[in-house]
Parts: C-alpha cells; structure tokens; sequence
DNA sequence: GTATAAAGTTAGATTAATCTAACAAAATTT
DNA sequence: AAATTTTGTTAGATTAATCTAACTTTATAC
C-alpha cells in the first residue's frame, strides 16, 4: 500500500512540474530528478501498476487522482515542515528546505498534526505556496508577477516562485520579505528592470529575472 | 565517508548491544535487526572496511572507536528528537519512539542544534537515558534496579529500561513517570513482587518483570 | 573425547533502483 | 518530404541489501 522514499520523490517531482505545464514529459521528469531517462521510464511503468501515473508510451506522462492525492500529502508534510522550522524553530526561509525534503517522507500521521495544531493550521508556507489540506488538495491565488505590473502600482509581496537559498540570501540582502509593501515606480523599456521603493529604503532596482521570481497581490 | 540509512541501524543496534555485553555475537545482532545471519556478516565485512567494527572470522564483534562514536551520535540525535517530541510537542513518553527511529537519520546539523537549544541542553531522554555528548560519547549514571533494593527504602525513579509502548503504557496507568518518590514497603519472598507506596497510592504491588525494568536513585 | 547443537560463513539467487549502449518514434529544420 | 535532432524505449549490466541452502567452526552435552 505504501511508497518507497525513491516512490515518493518521483510522484513529488511529477505534482510540482504538472502545477506549472499540465502534463510532464519524460525528459522534464529526468531532468527535475536528475536520474537518467530509462530509468525514469521504468519506474513511470512501476507507478502505473500502483494506479498512480496514466502511462503509454511515447505519451506525456499525467497523475492519476490517487497519485495526486499521495504526491500533495507529501507536499502537505514538506510545506508544513518548512513552516514549523520557520516559526518554531527559528530558522531562516533559505536555510529550511534541505531539511523538509528529508523529513517530508517521516511516517506519522500524528506527527505532522501536532505541527500543524502548533502553527495552528496555517494555509502557506514560509515562501507563500499554499499548503494542501489532508485530502492533498492545493489551491494557488491568482497571483500576479511583479514583473507583469506596471508603473505606479502598489503591490504585497505575497509569495516567491524559485526557493533556491541563492535568491531567498538575495531578498534577504534587500530586506525584502512576504507582505512588504512594494510601490513601483518606473520600469526600464529597454531590460525590463523596476525601479521600486519600499520599507525604509526609497529606490532600489530589481532585474527582470528577479521580479519573474516574485508574486504579488494588488493592494486597494 | 557517510553512511547509508543501513548501515547506520546496524551501527545502532551494535552500540546498544554492546553497552550491556560488552561484545556483540553475530546472532545476537540477527535477532535483534531481524535480519539474517549470512546477512549480518557481509555487512559486517563492509563496516570493517569502513573502520567501523573489528571484524575476525567467527569472532564476537566490537565497533571501532569510530564506529563508537558514529553509533553514539545517531543515538543522541535519536533521543534528542524523543525529548523533544515529549517536551515540546506534547507527545506521550510511550509514543515517541518510532518517530525517533526515523529522525534520527536527518542529516543536518542545524536541525538537531536547534532542537538541543530549545531543550535548553538535556541530559537525559524521556525514559532517563542519558543523551550522547556531540562527540557520541554517553555515560551512564550507576542506577540500581528498583528490583535489587531492600524493604523499607525509599527511592526515586531514574529511568525505565524498557521502552516499549506495552511497559510505558502499564507504568501511566499506574500513574508512574521519572522523578517519582517510591517507598519500598515489603517484598515477597515467594515471587520477588515488590509492595510500594508512592503519590496518593499507599499500596500497589509490581512484580518482578516490571521492577528489573525500573532504575532507581537512592532517596537520602 | 566423541556426538550433537548452535553459531557463523560461503555461494548463489533475488529485488529495487540505478546506469550505458543501442535502437525507435516523434518533432523540428531546412 | 527528407534529414536531423530530440525524445523515449529496450536490453542488459551494476550495486546495495536482502534471502535460502549448504557447509564449517565452535560450543555443549553426554
């Protein structure tokens, strides 16, 4: 009935690319894990007999609704993790994602649920992706790219799409965290790149590869 | 240089043997992994390979000082993350175990840092046994078994020996946890059961089996 | 002190997860 | 539409961890 850890971590992998594209690829999925295309395959067939991927060959690979279900209660158990290292104990949103990913596939229901009760049920993690209730099921906001606003809005930051320490150290060098009031104040034609001020600090230039990284809510 | 999730559960299971007997048989190993004989010695080839064990042909096993020490830290973080199940997360002393086996494979330093701060550095899990330091190494305080103590004593419990959830269990309902205050009022000759009083029992009797498992201080 | 039992080892098979090499299908380019 | 590139599959090998069956060594019993 249950999933080996190298289970899970492919049913993860295929949950997480399918939020963006819809179906994945082999290819995709070989490269997101970093494990050789045959081997990939062998296991799409693996899963397929445990009713958790629609497999054919040479066709786009799709979760079934059970192997949806299973890949969001593991990202229920990585979300809620991140939260609880954040809030609890005290680590930064950079420095937690190694450590979910290991304890993600920890076996106790009660365990989670005790964090969970802790955080009192929070609804995102510490980078703003929802978390997936128990049933596994997520909701994203509708929530716009920074860099798709335009000049003169005031925006929230309300969530941050790549959560590599990388850019996280970078926000963090700018004092740039989730809820920052960010007003814009000019874009650049020619790169992209916005002027912003925000908190204490009157102008700062983000690039367009930084503000793609970053979503925000309109604000009133 | 690291060490997989297997190997790991041996070098475990070979320094907790081992702090009662001294030397480890490859039977006893068996049993107590529940993982064949023929298995146990080619494992046990490849932790001597490692310098983790000495290992001679038909000859008791002992690990290395390295492998006591790479034993002694799975075992601190094992108890660590059992202190702070109890102490931080509310859970009951007989259901922290299994939970333990699994965290105590984390990799991450910070992680169990973290968790030795917010205990404020423990010495002791919730059953009383003594936390290894970080560098592995752990004593034992020299306790006496509540079943090796004469009439008229009185004693504190110190640790429990057993740590299966059936003996933490009987000890709740007799409302029994570290730190208790006993009084030994008789023991019968017959089946070595022992009378006590203690809290607002004046009377309750423990048989032999349960007190073998009971370590107690002396109570001036 | 031989016989039996228990403990330990060797040899060879199995399973899960991975790989490389070679081939096949689908998509893209020209 | 033919050639090329990309994508995907098949076949077969490899590694870690396990097993069973058969054999050997050590310990125990009589």
């Amino acid at each position: 009935m249950s999933n080996s850890l190298t289970e899970e971590n492919y049913l993860k992998a295929l949950f997480n690319i399918a939020s963006k594209t819809g179906e994945v690829n082999v290819a995709e999925l070989s490269k997101s894990l970093d494990i050789k295309m045959p081997t990939v395959t062998s296991m799409m067939k693996k899963l397929a007999k445990k009713k958790l991927v629609h497999y054919e060959s040479y066709k786009p690979l799709r979760l079934t609704e059970k192997g949806k279900k299973e890949a969001g209660l593991i990202i229920r158990k990585h979300r809620l993790t991140e939260m609880f290292l954040v809030d609890k104990m005290k680590m930064g949103w950079e420095d937690v994602h190694d450590i979910a990913e290991q304890i993600e596939h920890i076996q106790s229901p009660v365990f989670f649920e005790k964090m969970d009760e802790m955080l009192d049920y929070p609804k995102v993690d510490p980078h703003g992706s929802p978390i997936p209730d128990t049933k596994g099921k997520v909701v994203w906001k509708d929530y716009n790219k920074l860099s798709d606003c335009k000049a003169g809005e005031t925006v929230k930051l309300a969530a941050v799409i790549n959560t590599s320490s990388e850019f996280l150290k970078f926000l963090n060098n700018r004092e740039m965290h989730l809820g920052l009031k960010i007003k814009i104040k000019s874009i650049e034609p020619f790169d992209k790149s916005i002027e912003v001020s925000y908190g204490k600090r009157p102008a700062e230039i983000l690039s367009n590869v930084a503000c793609e990284r970053l979503l925000v809510e309109k604000v009133g």
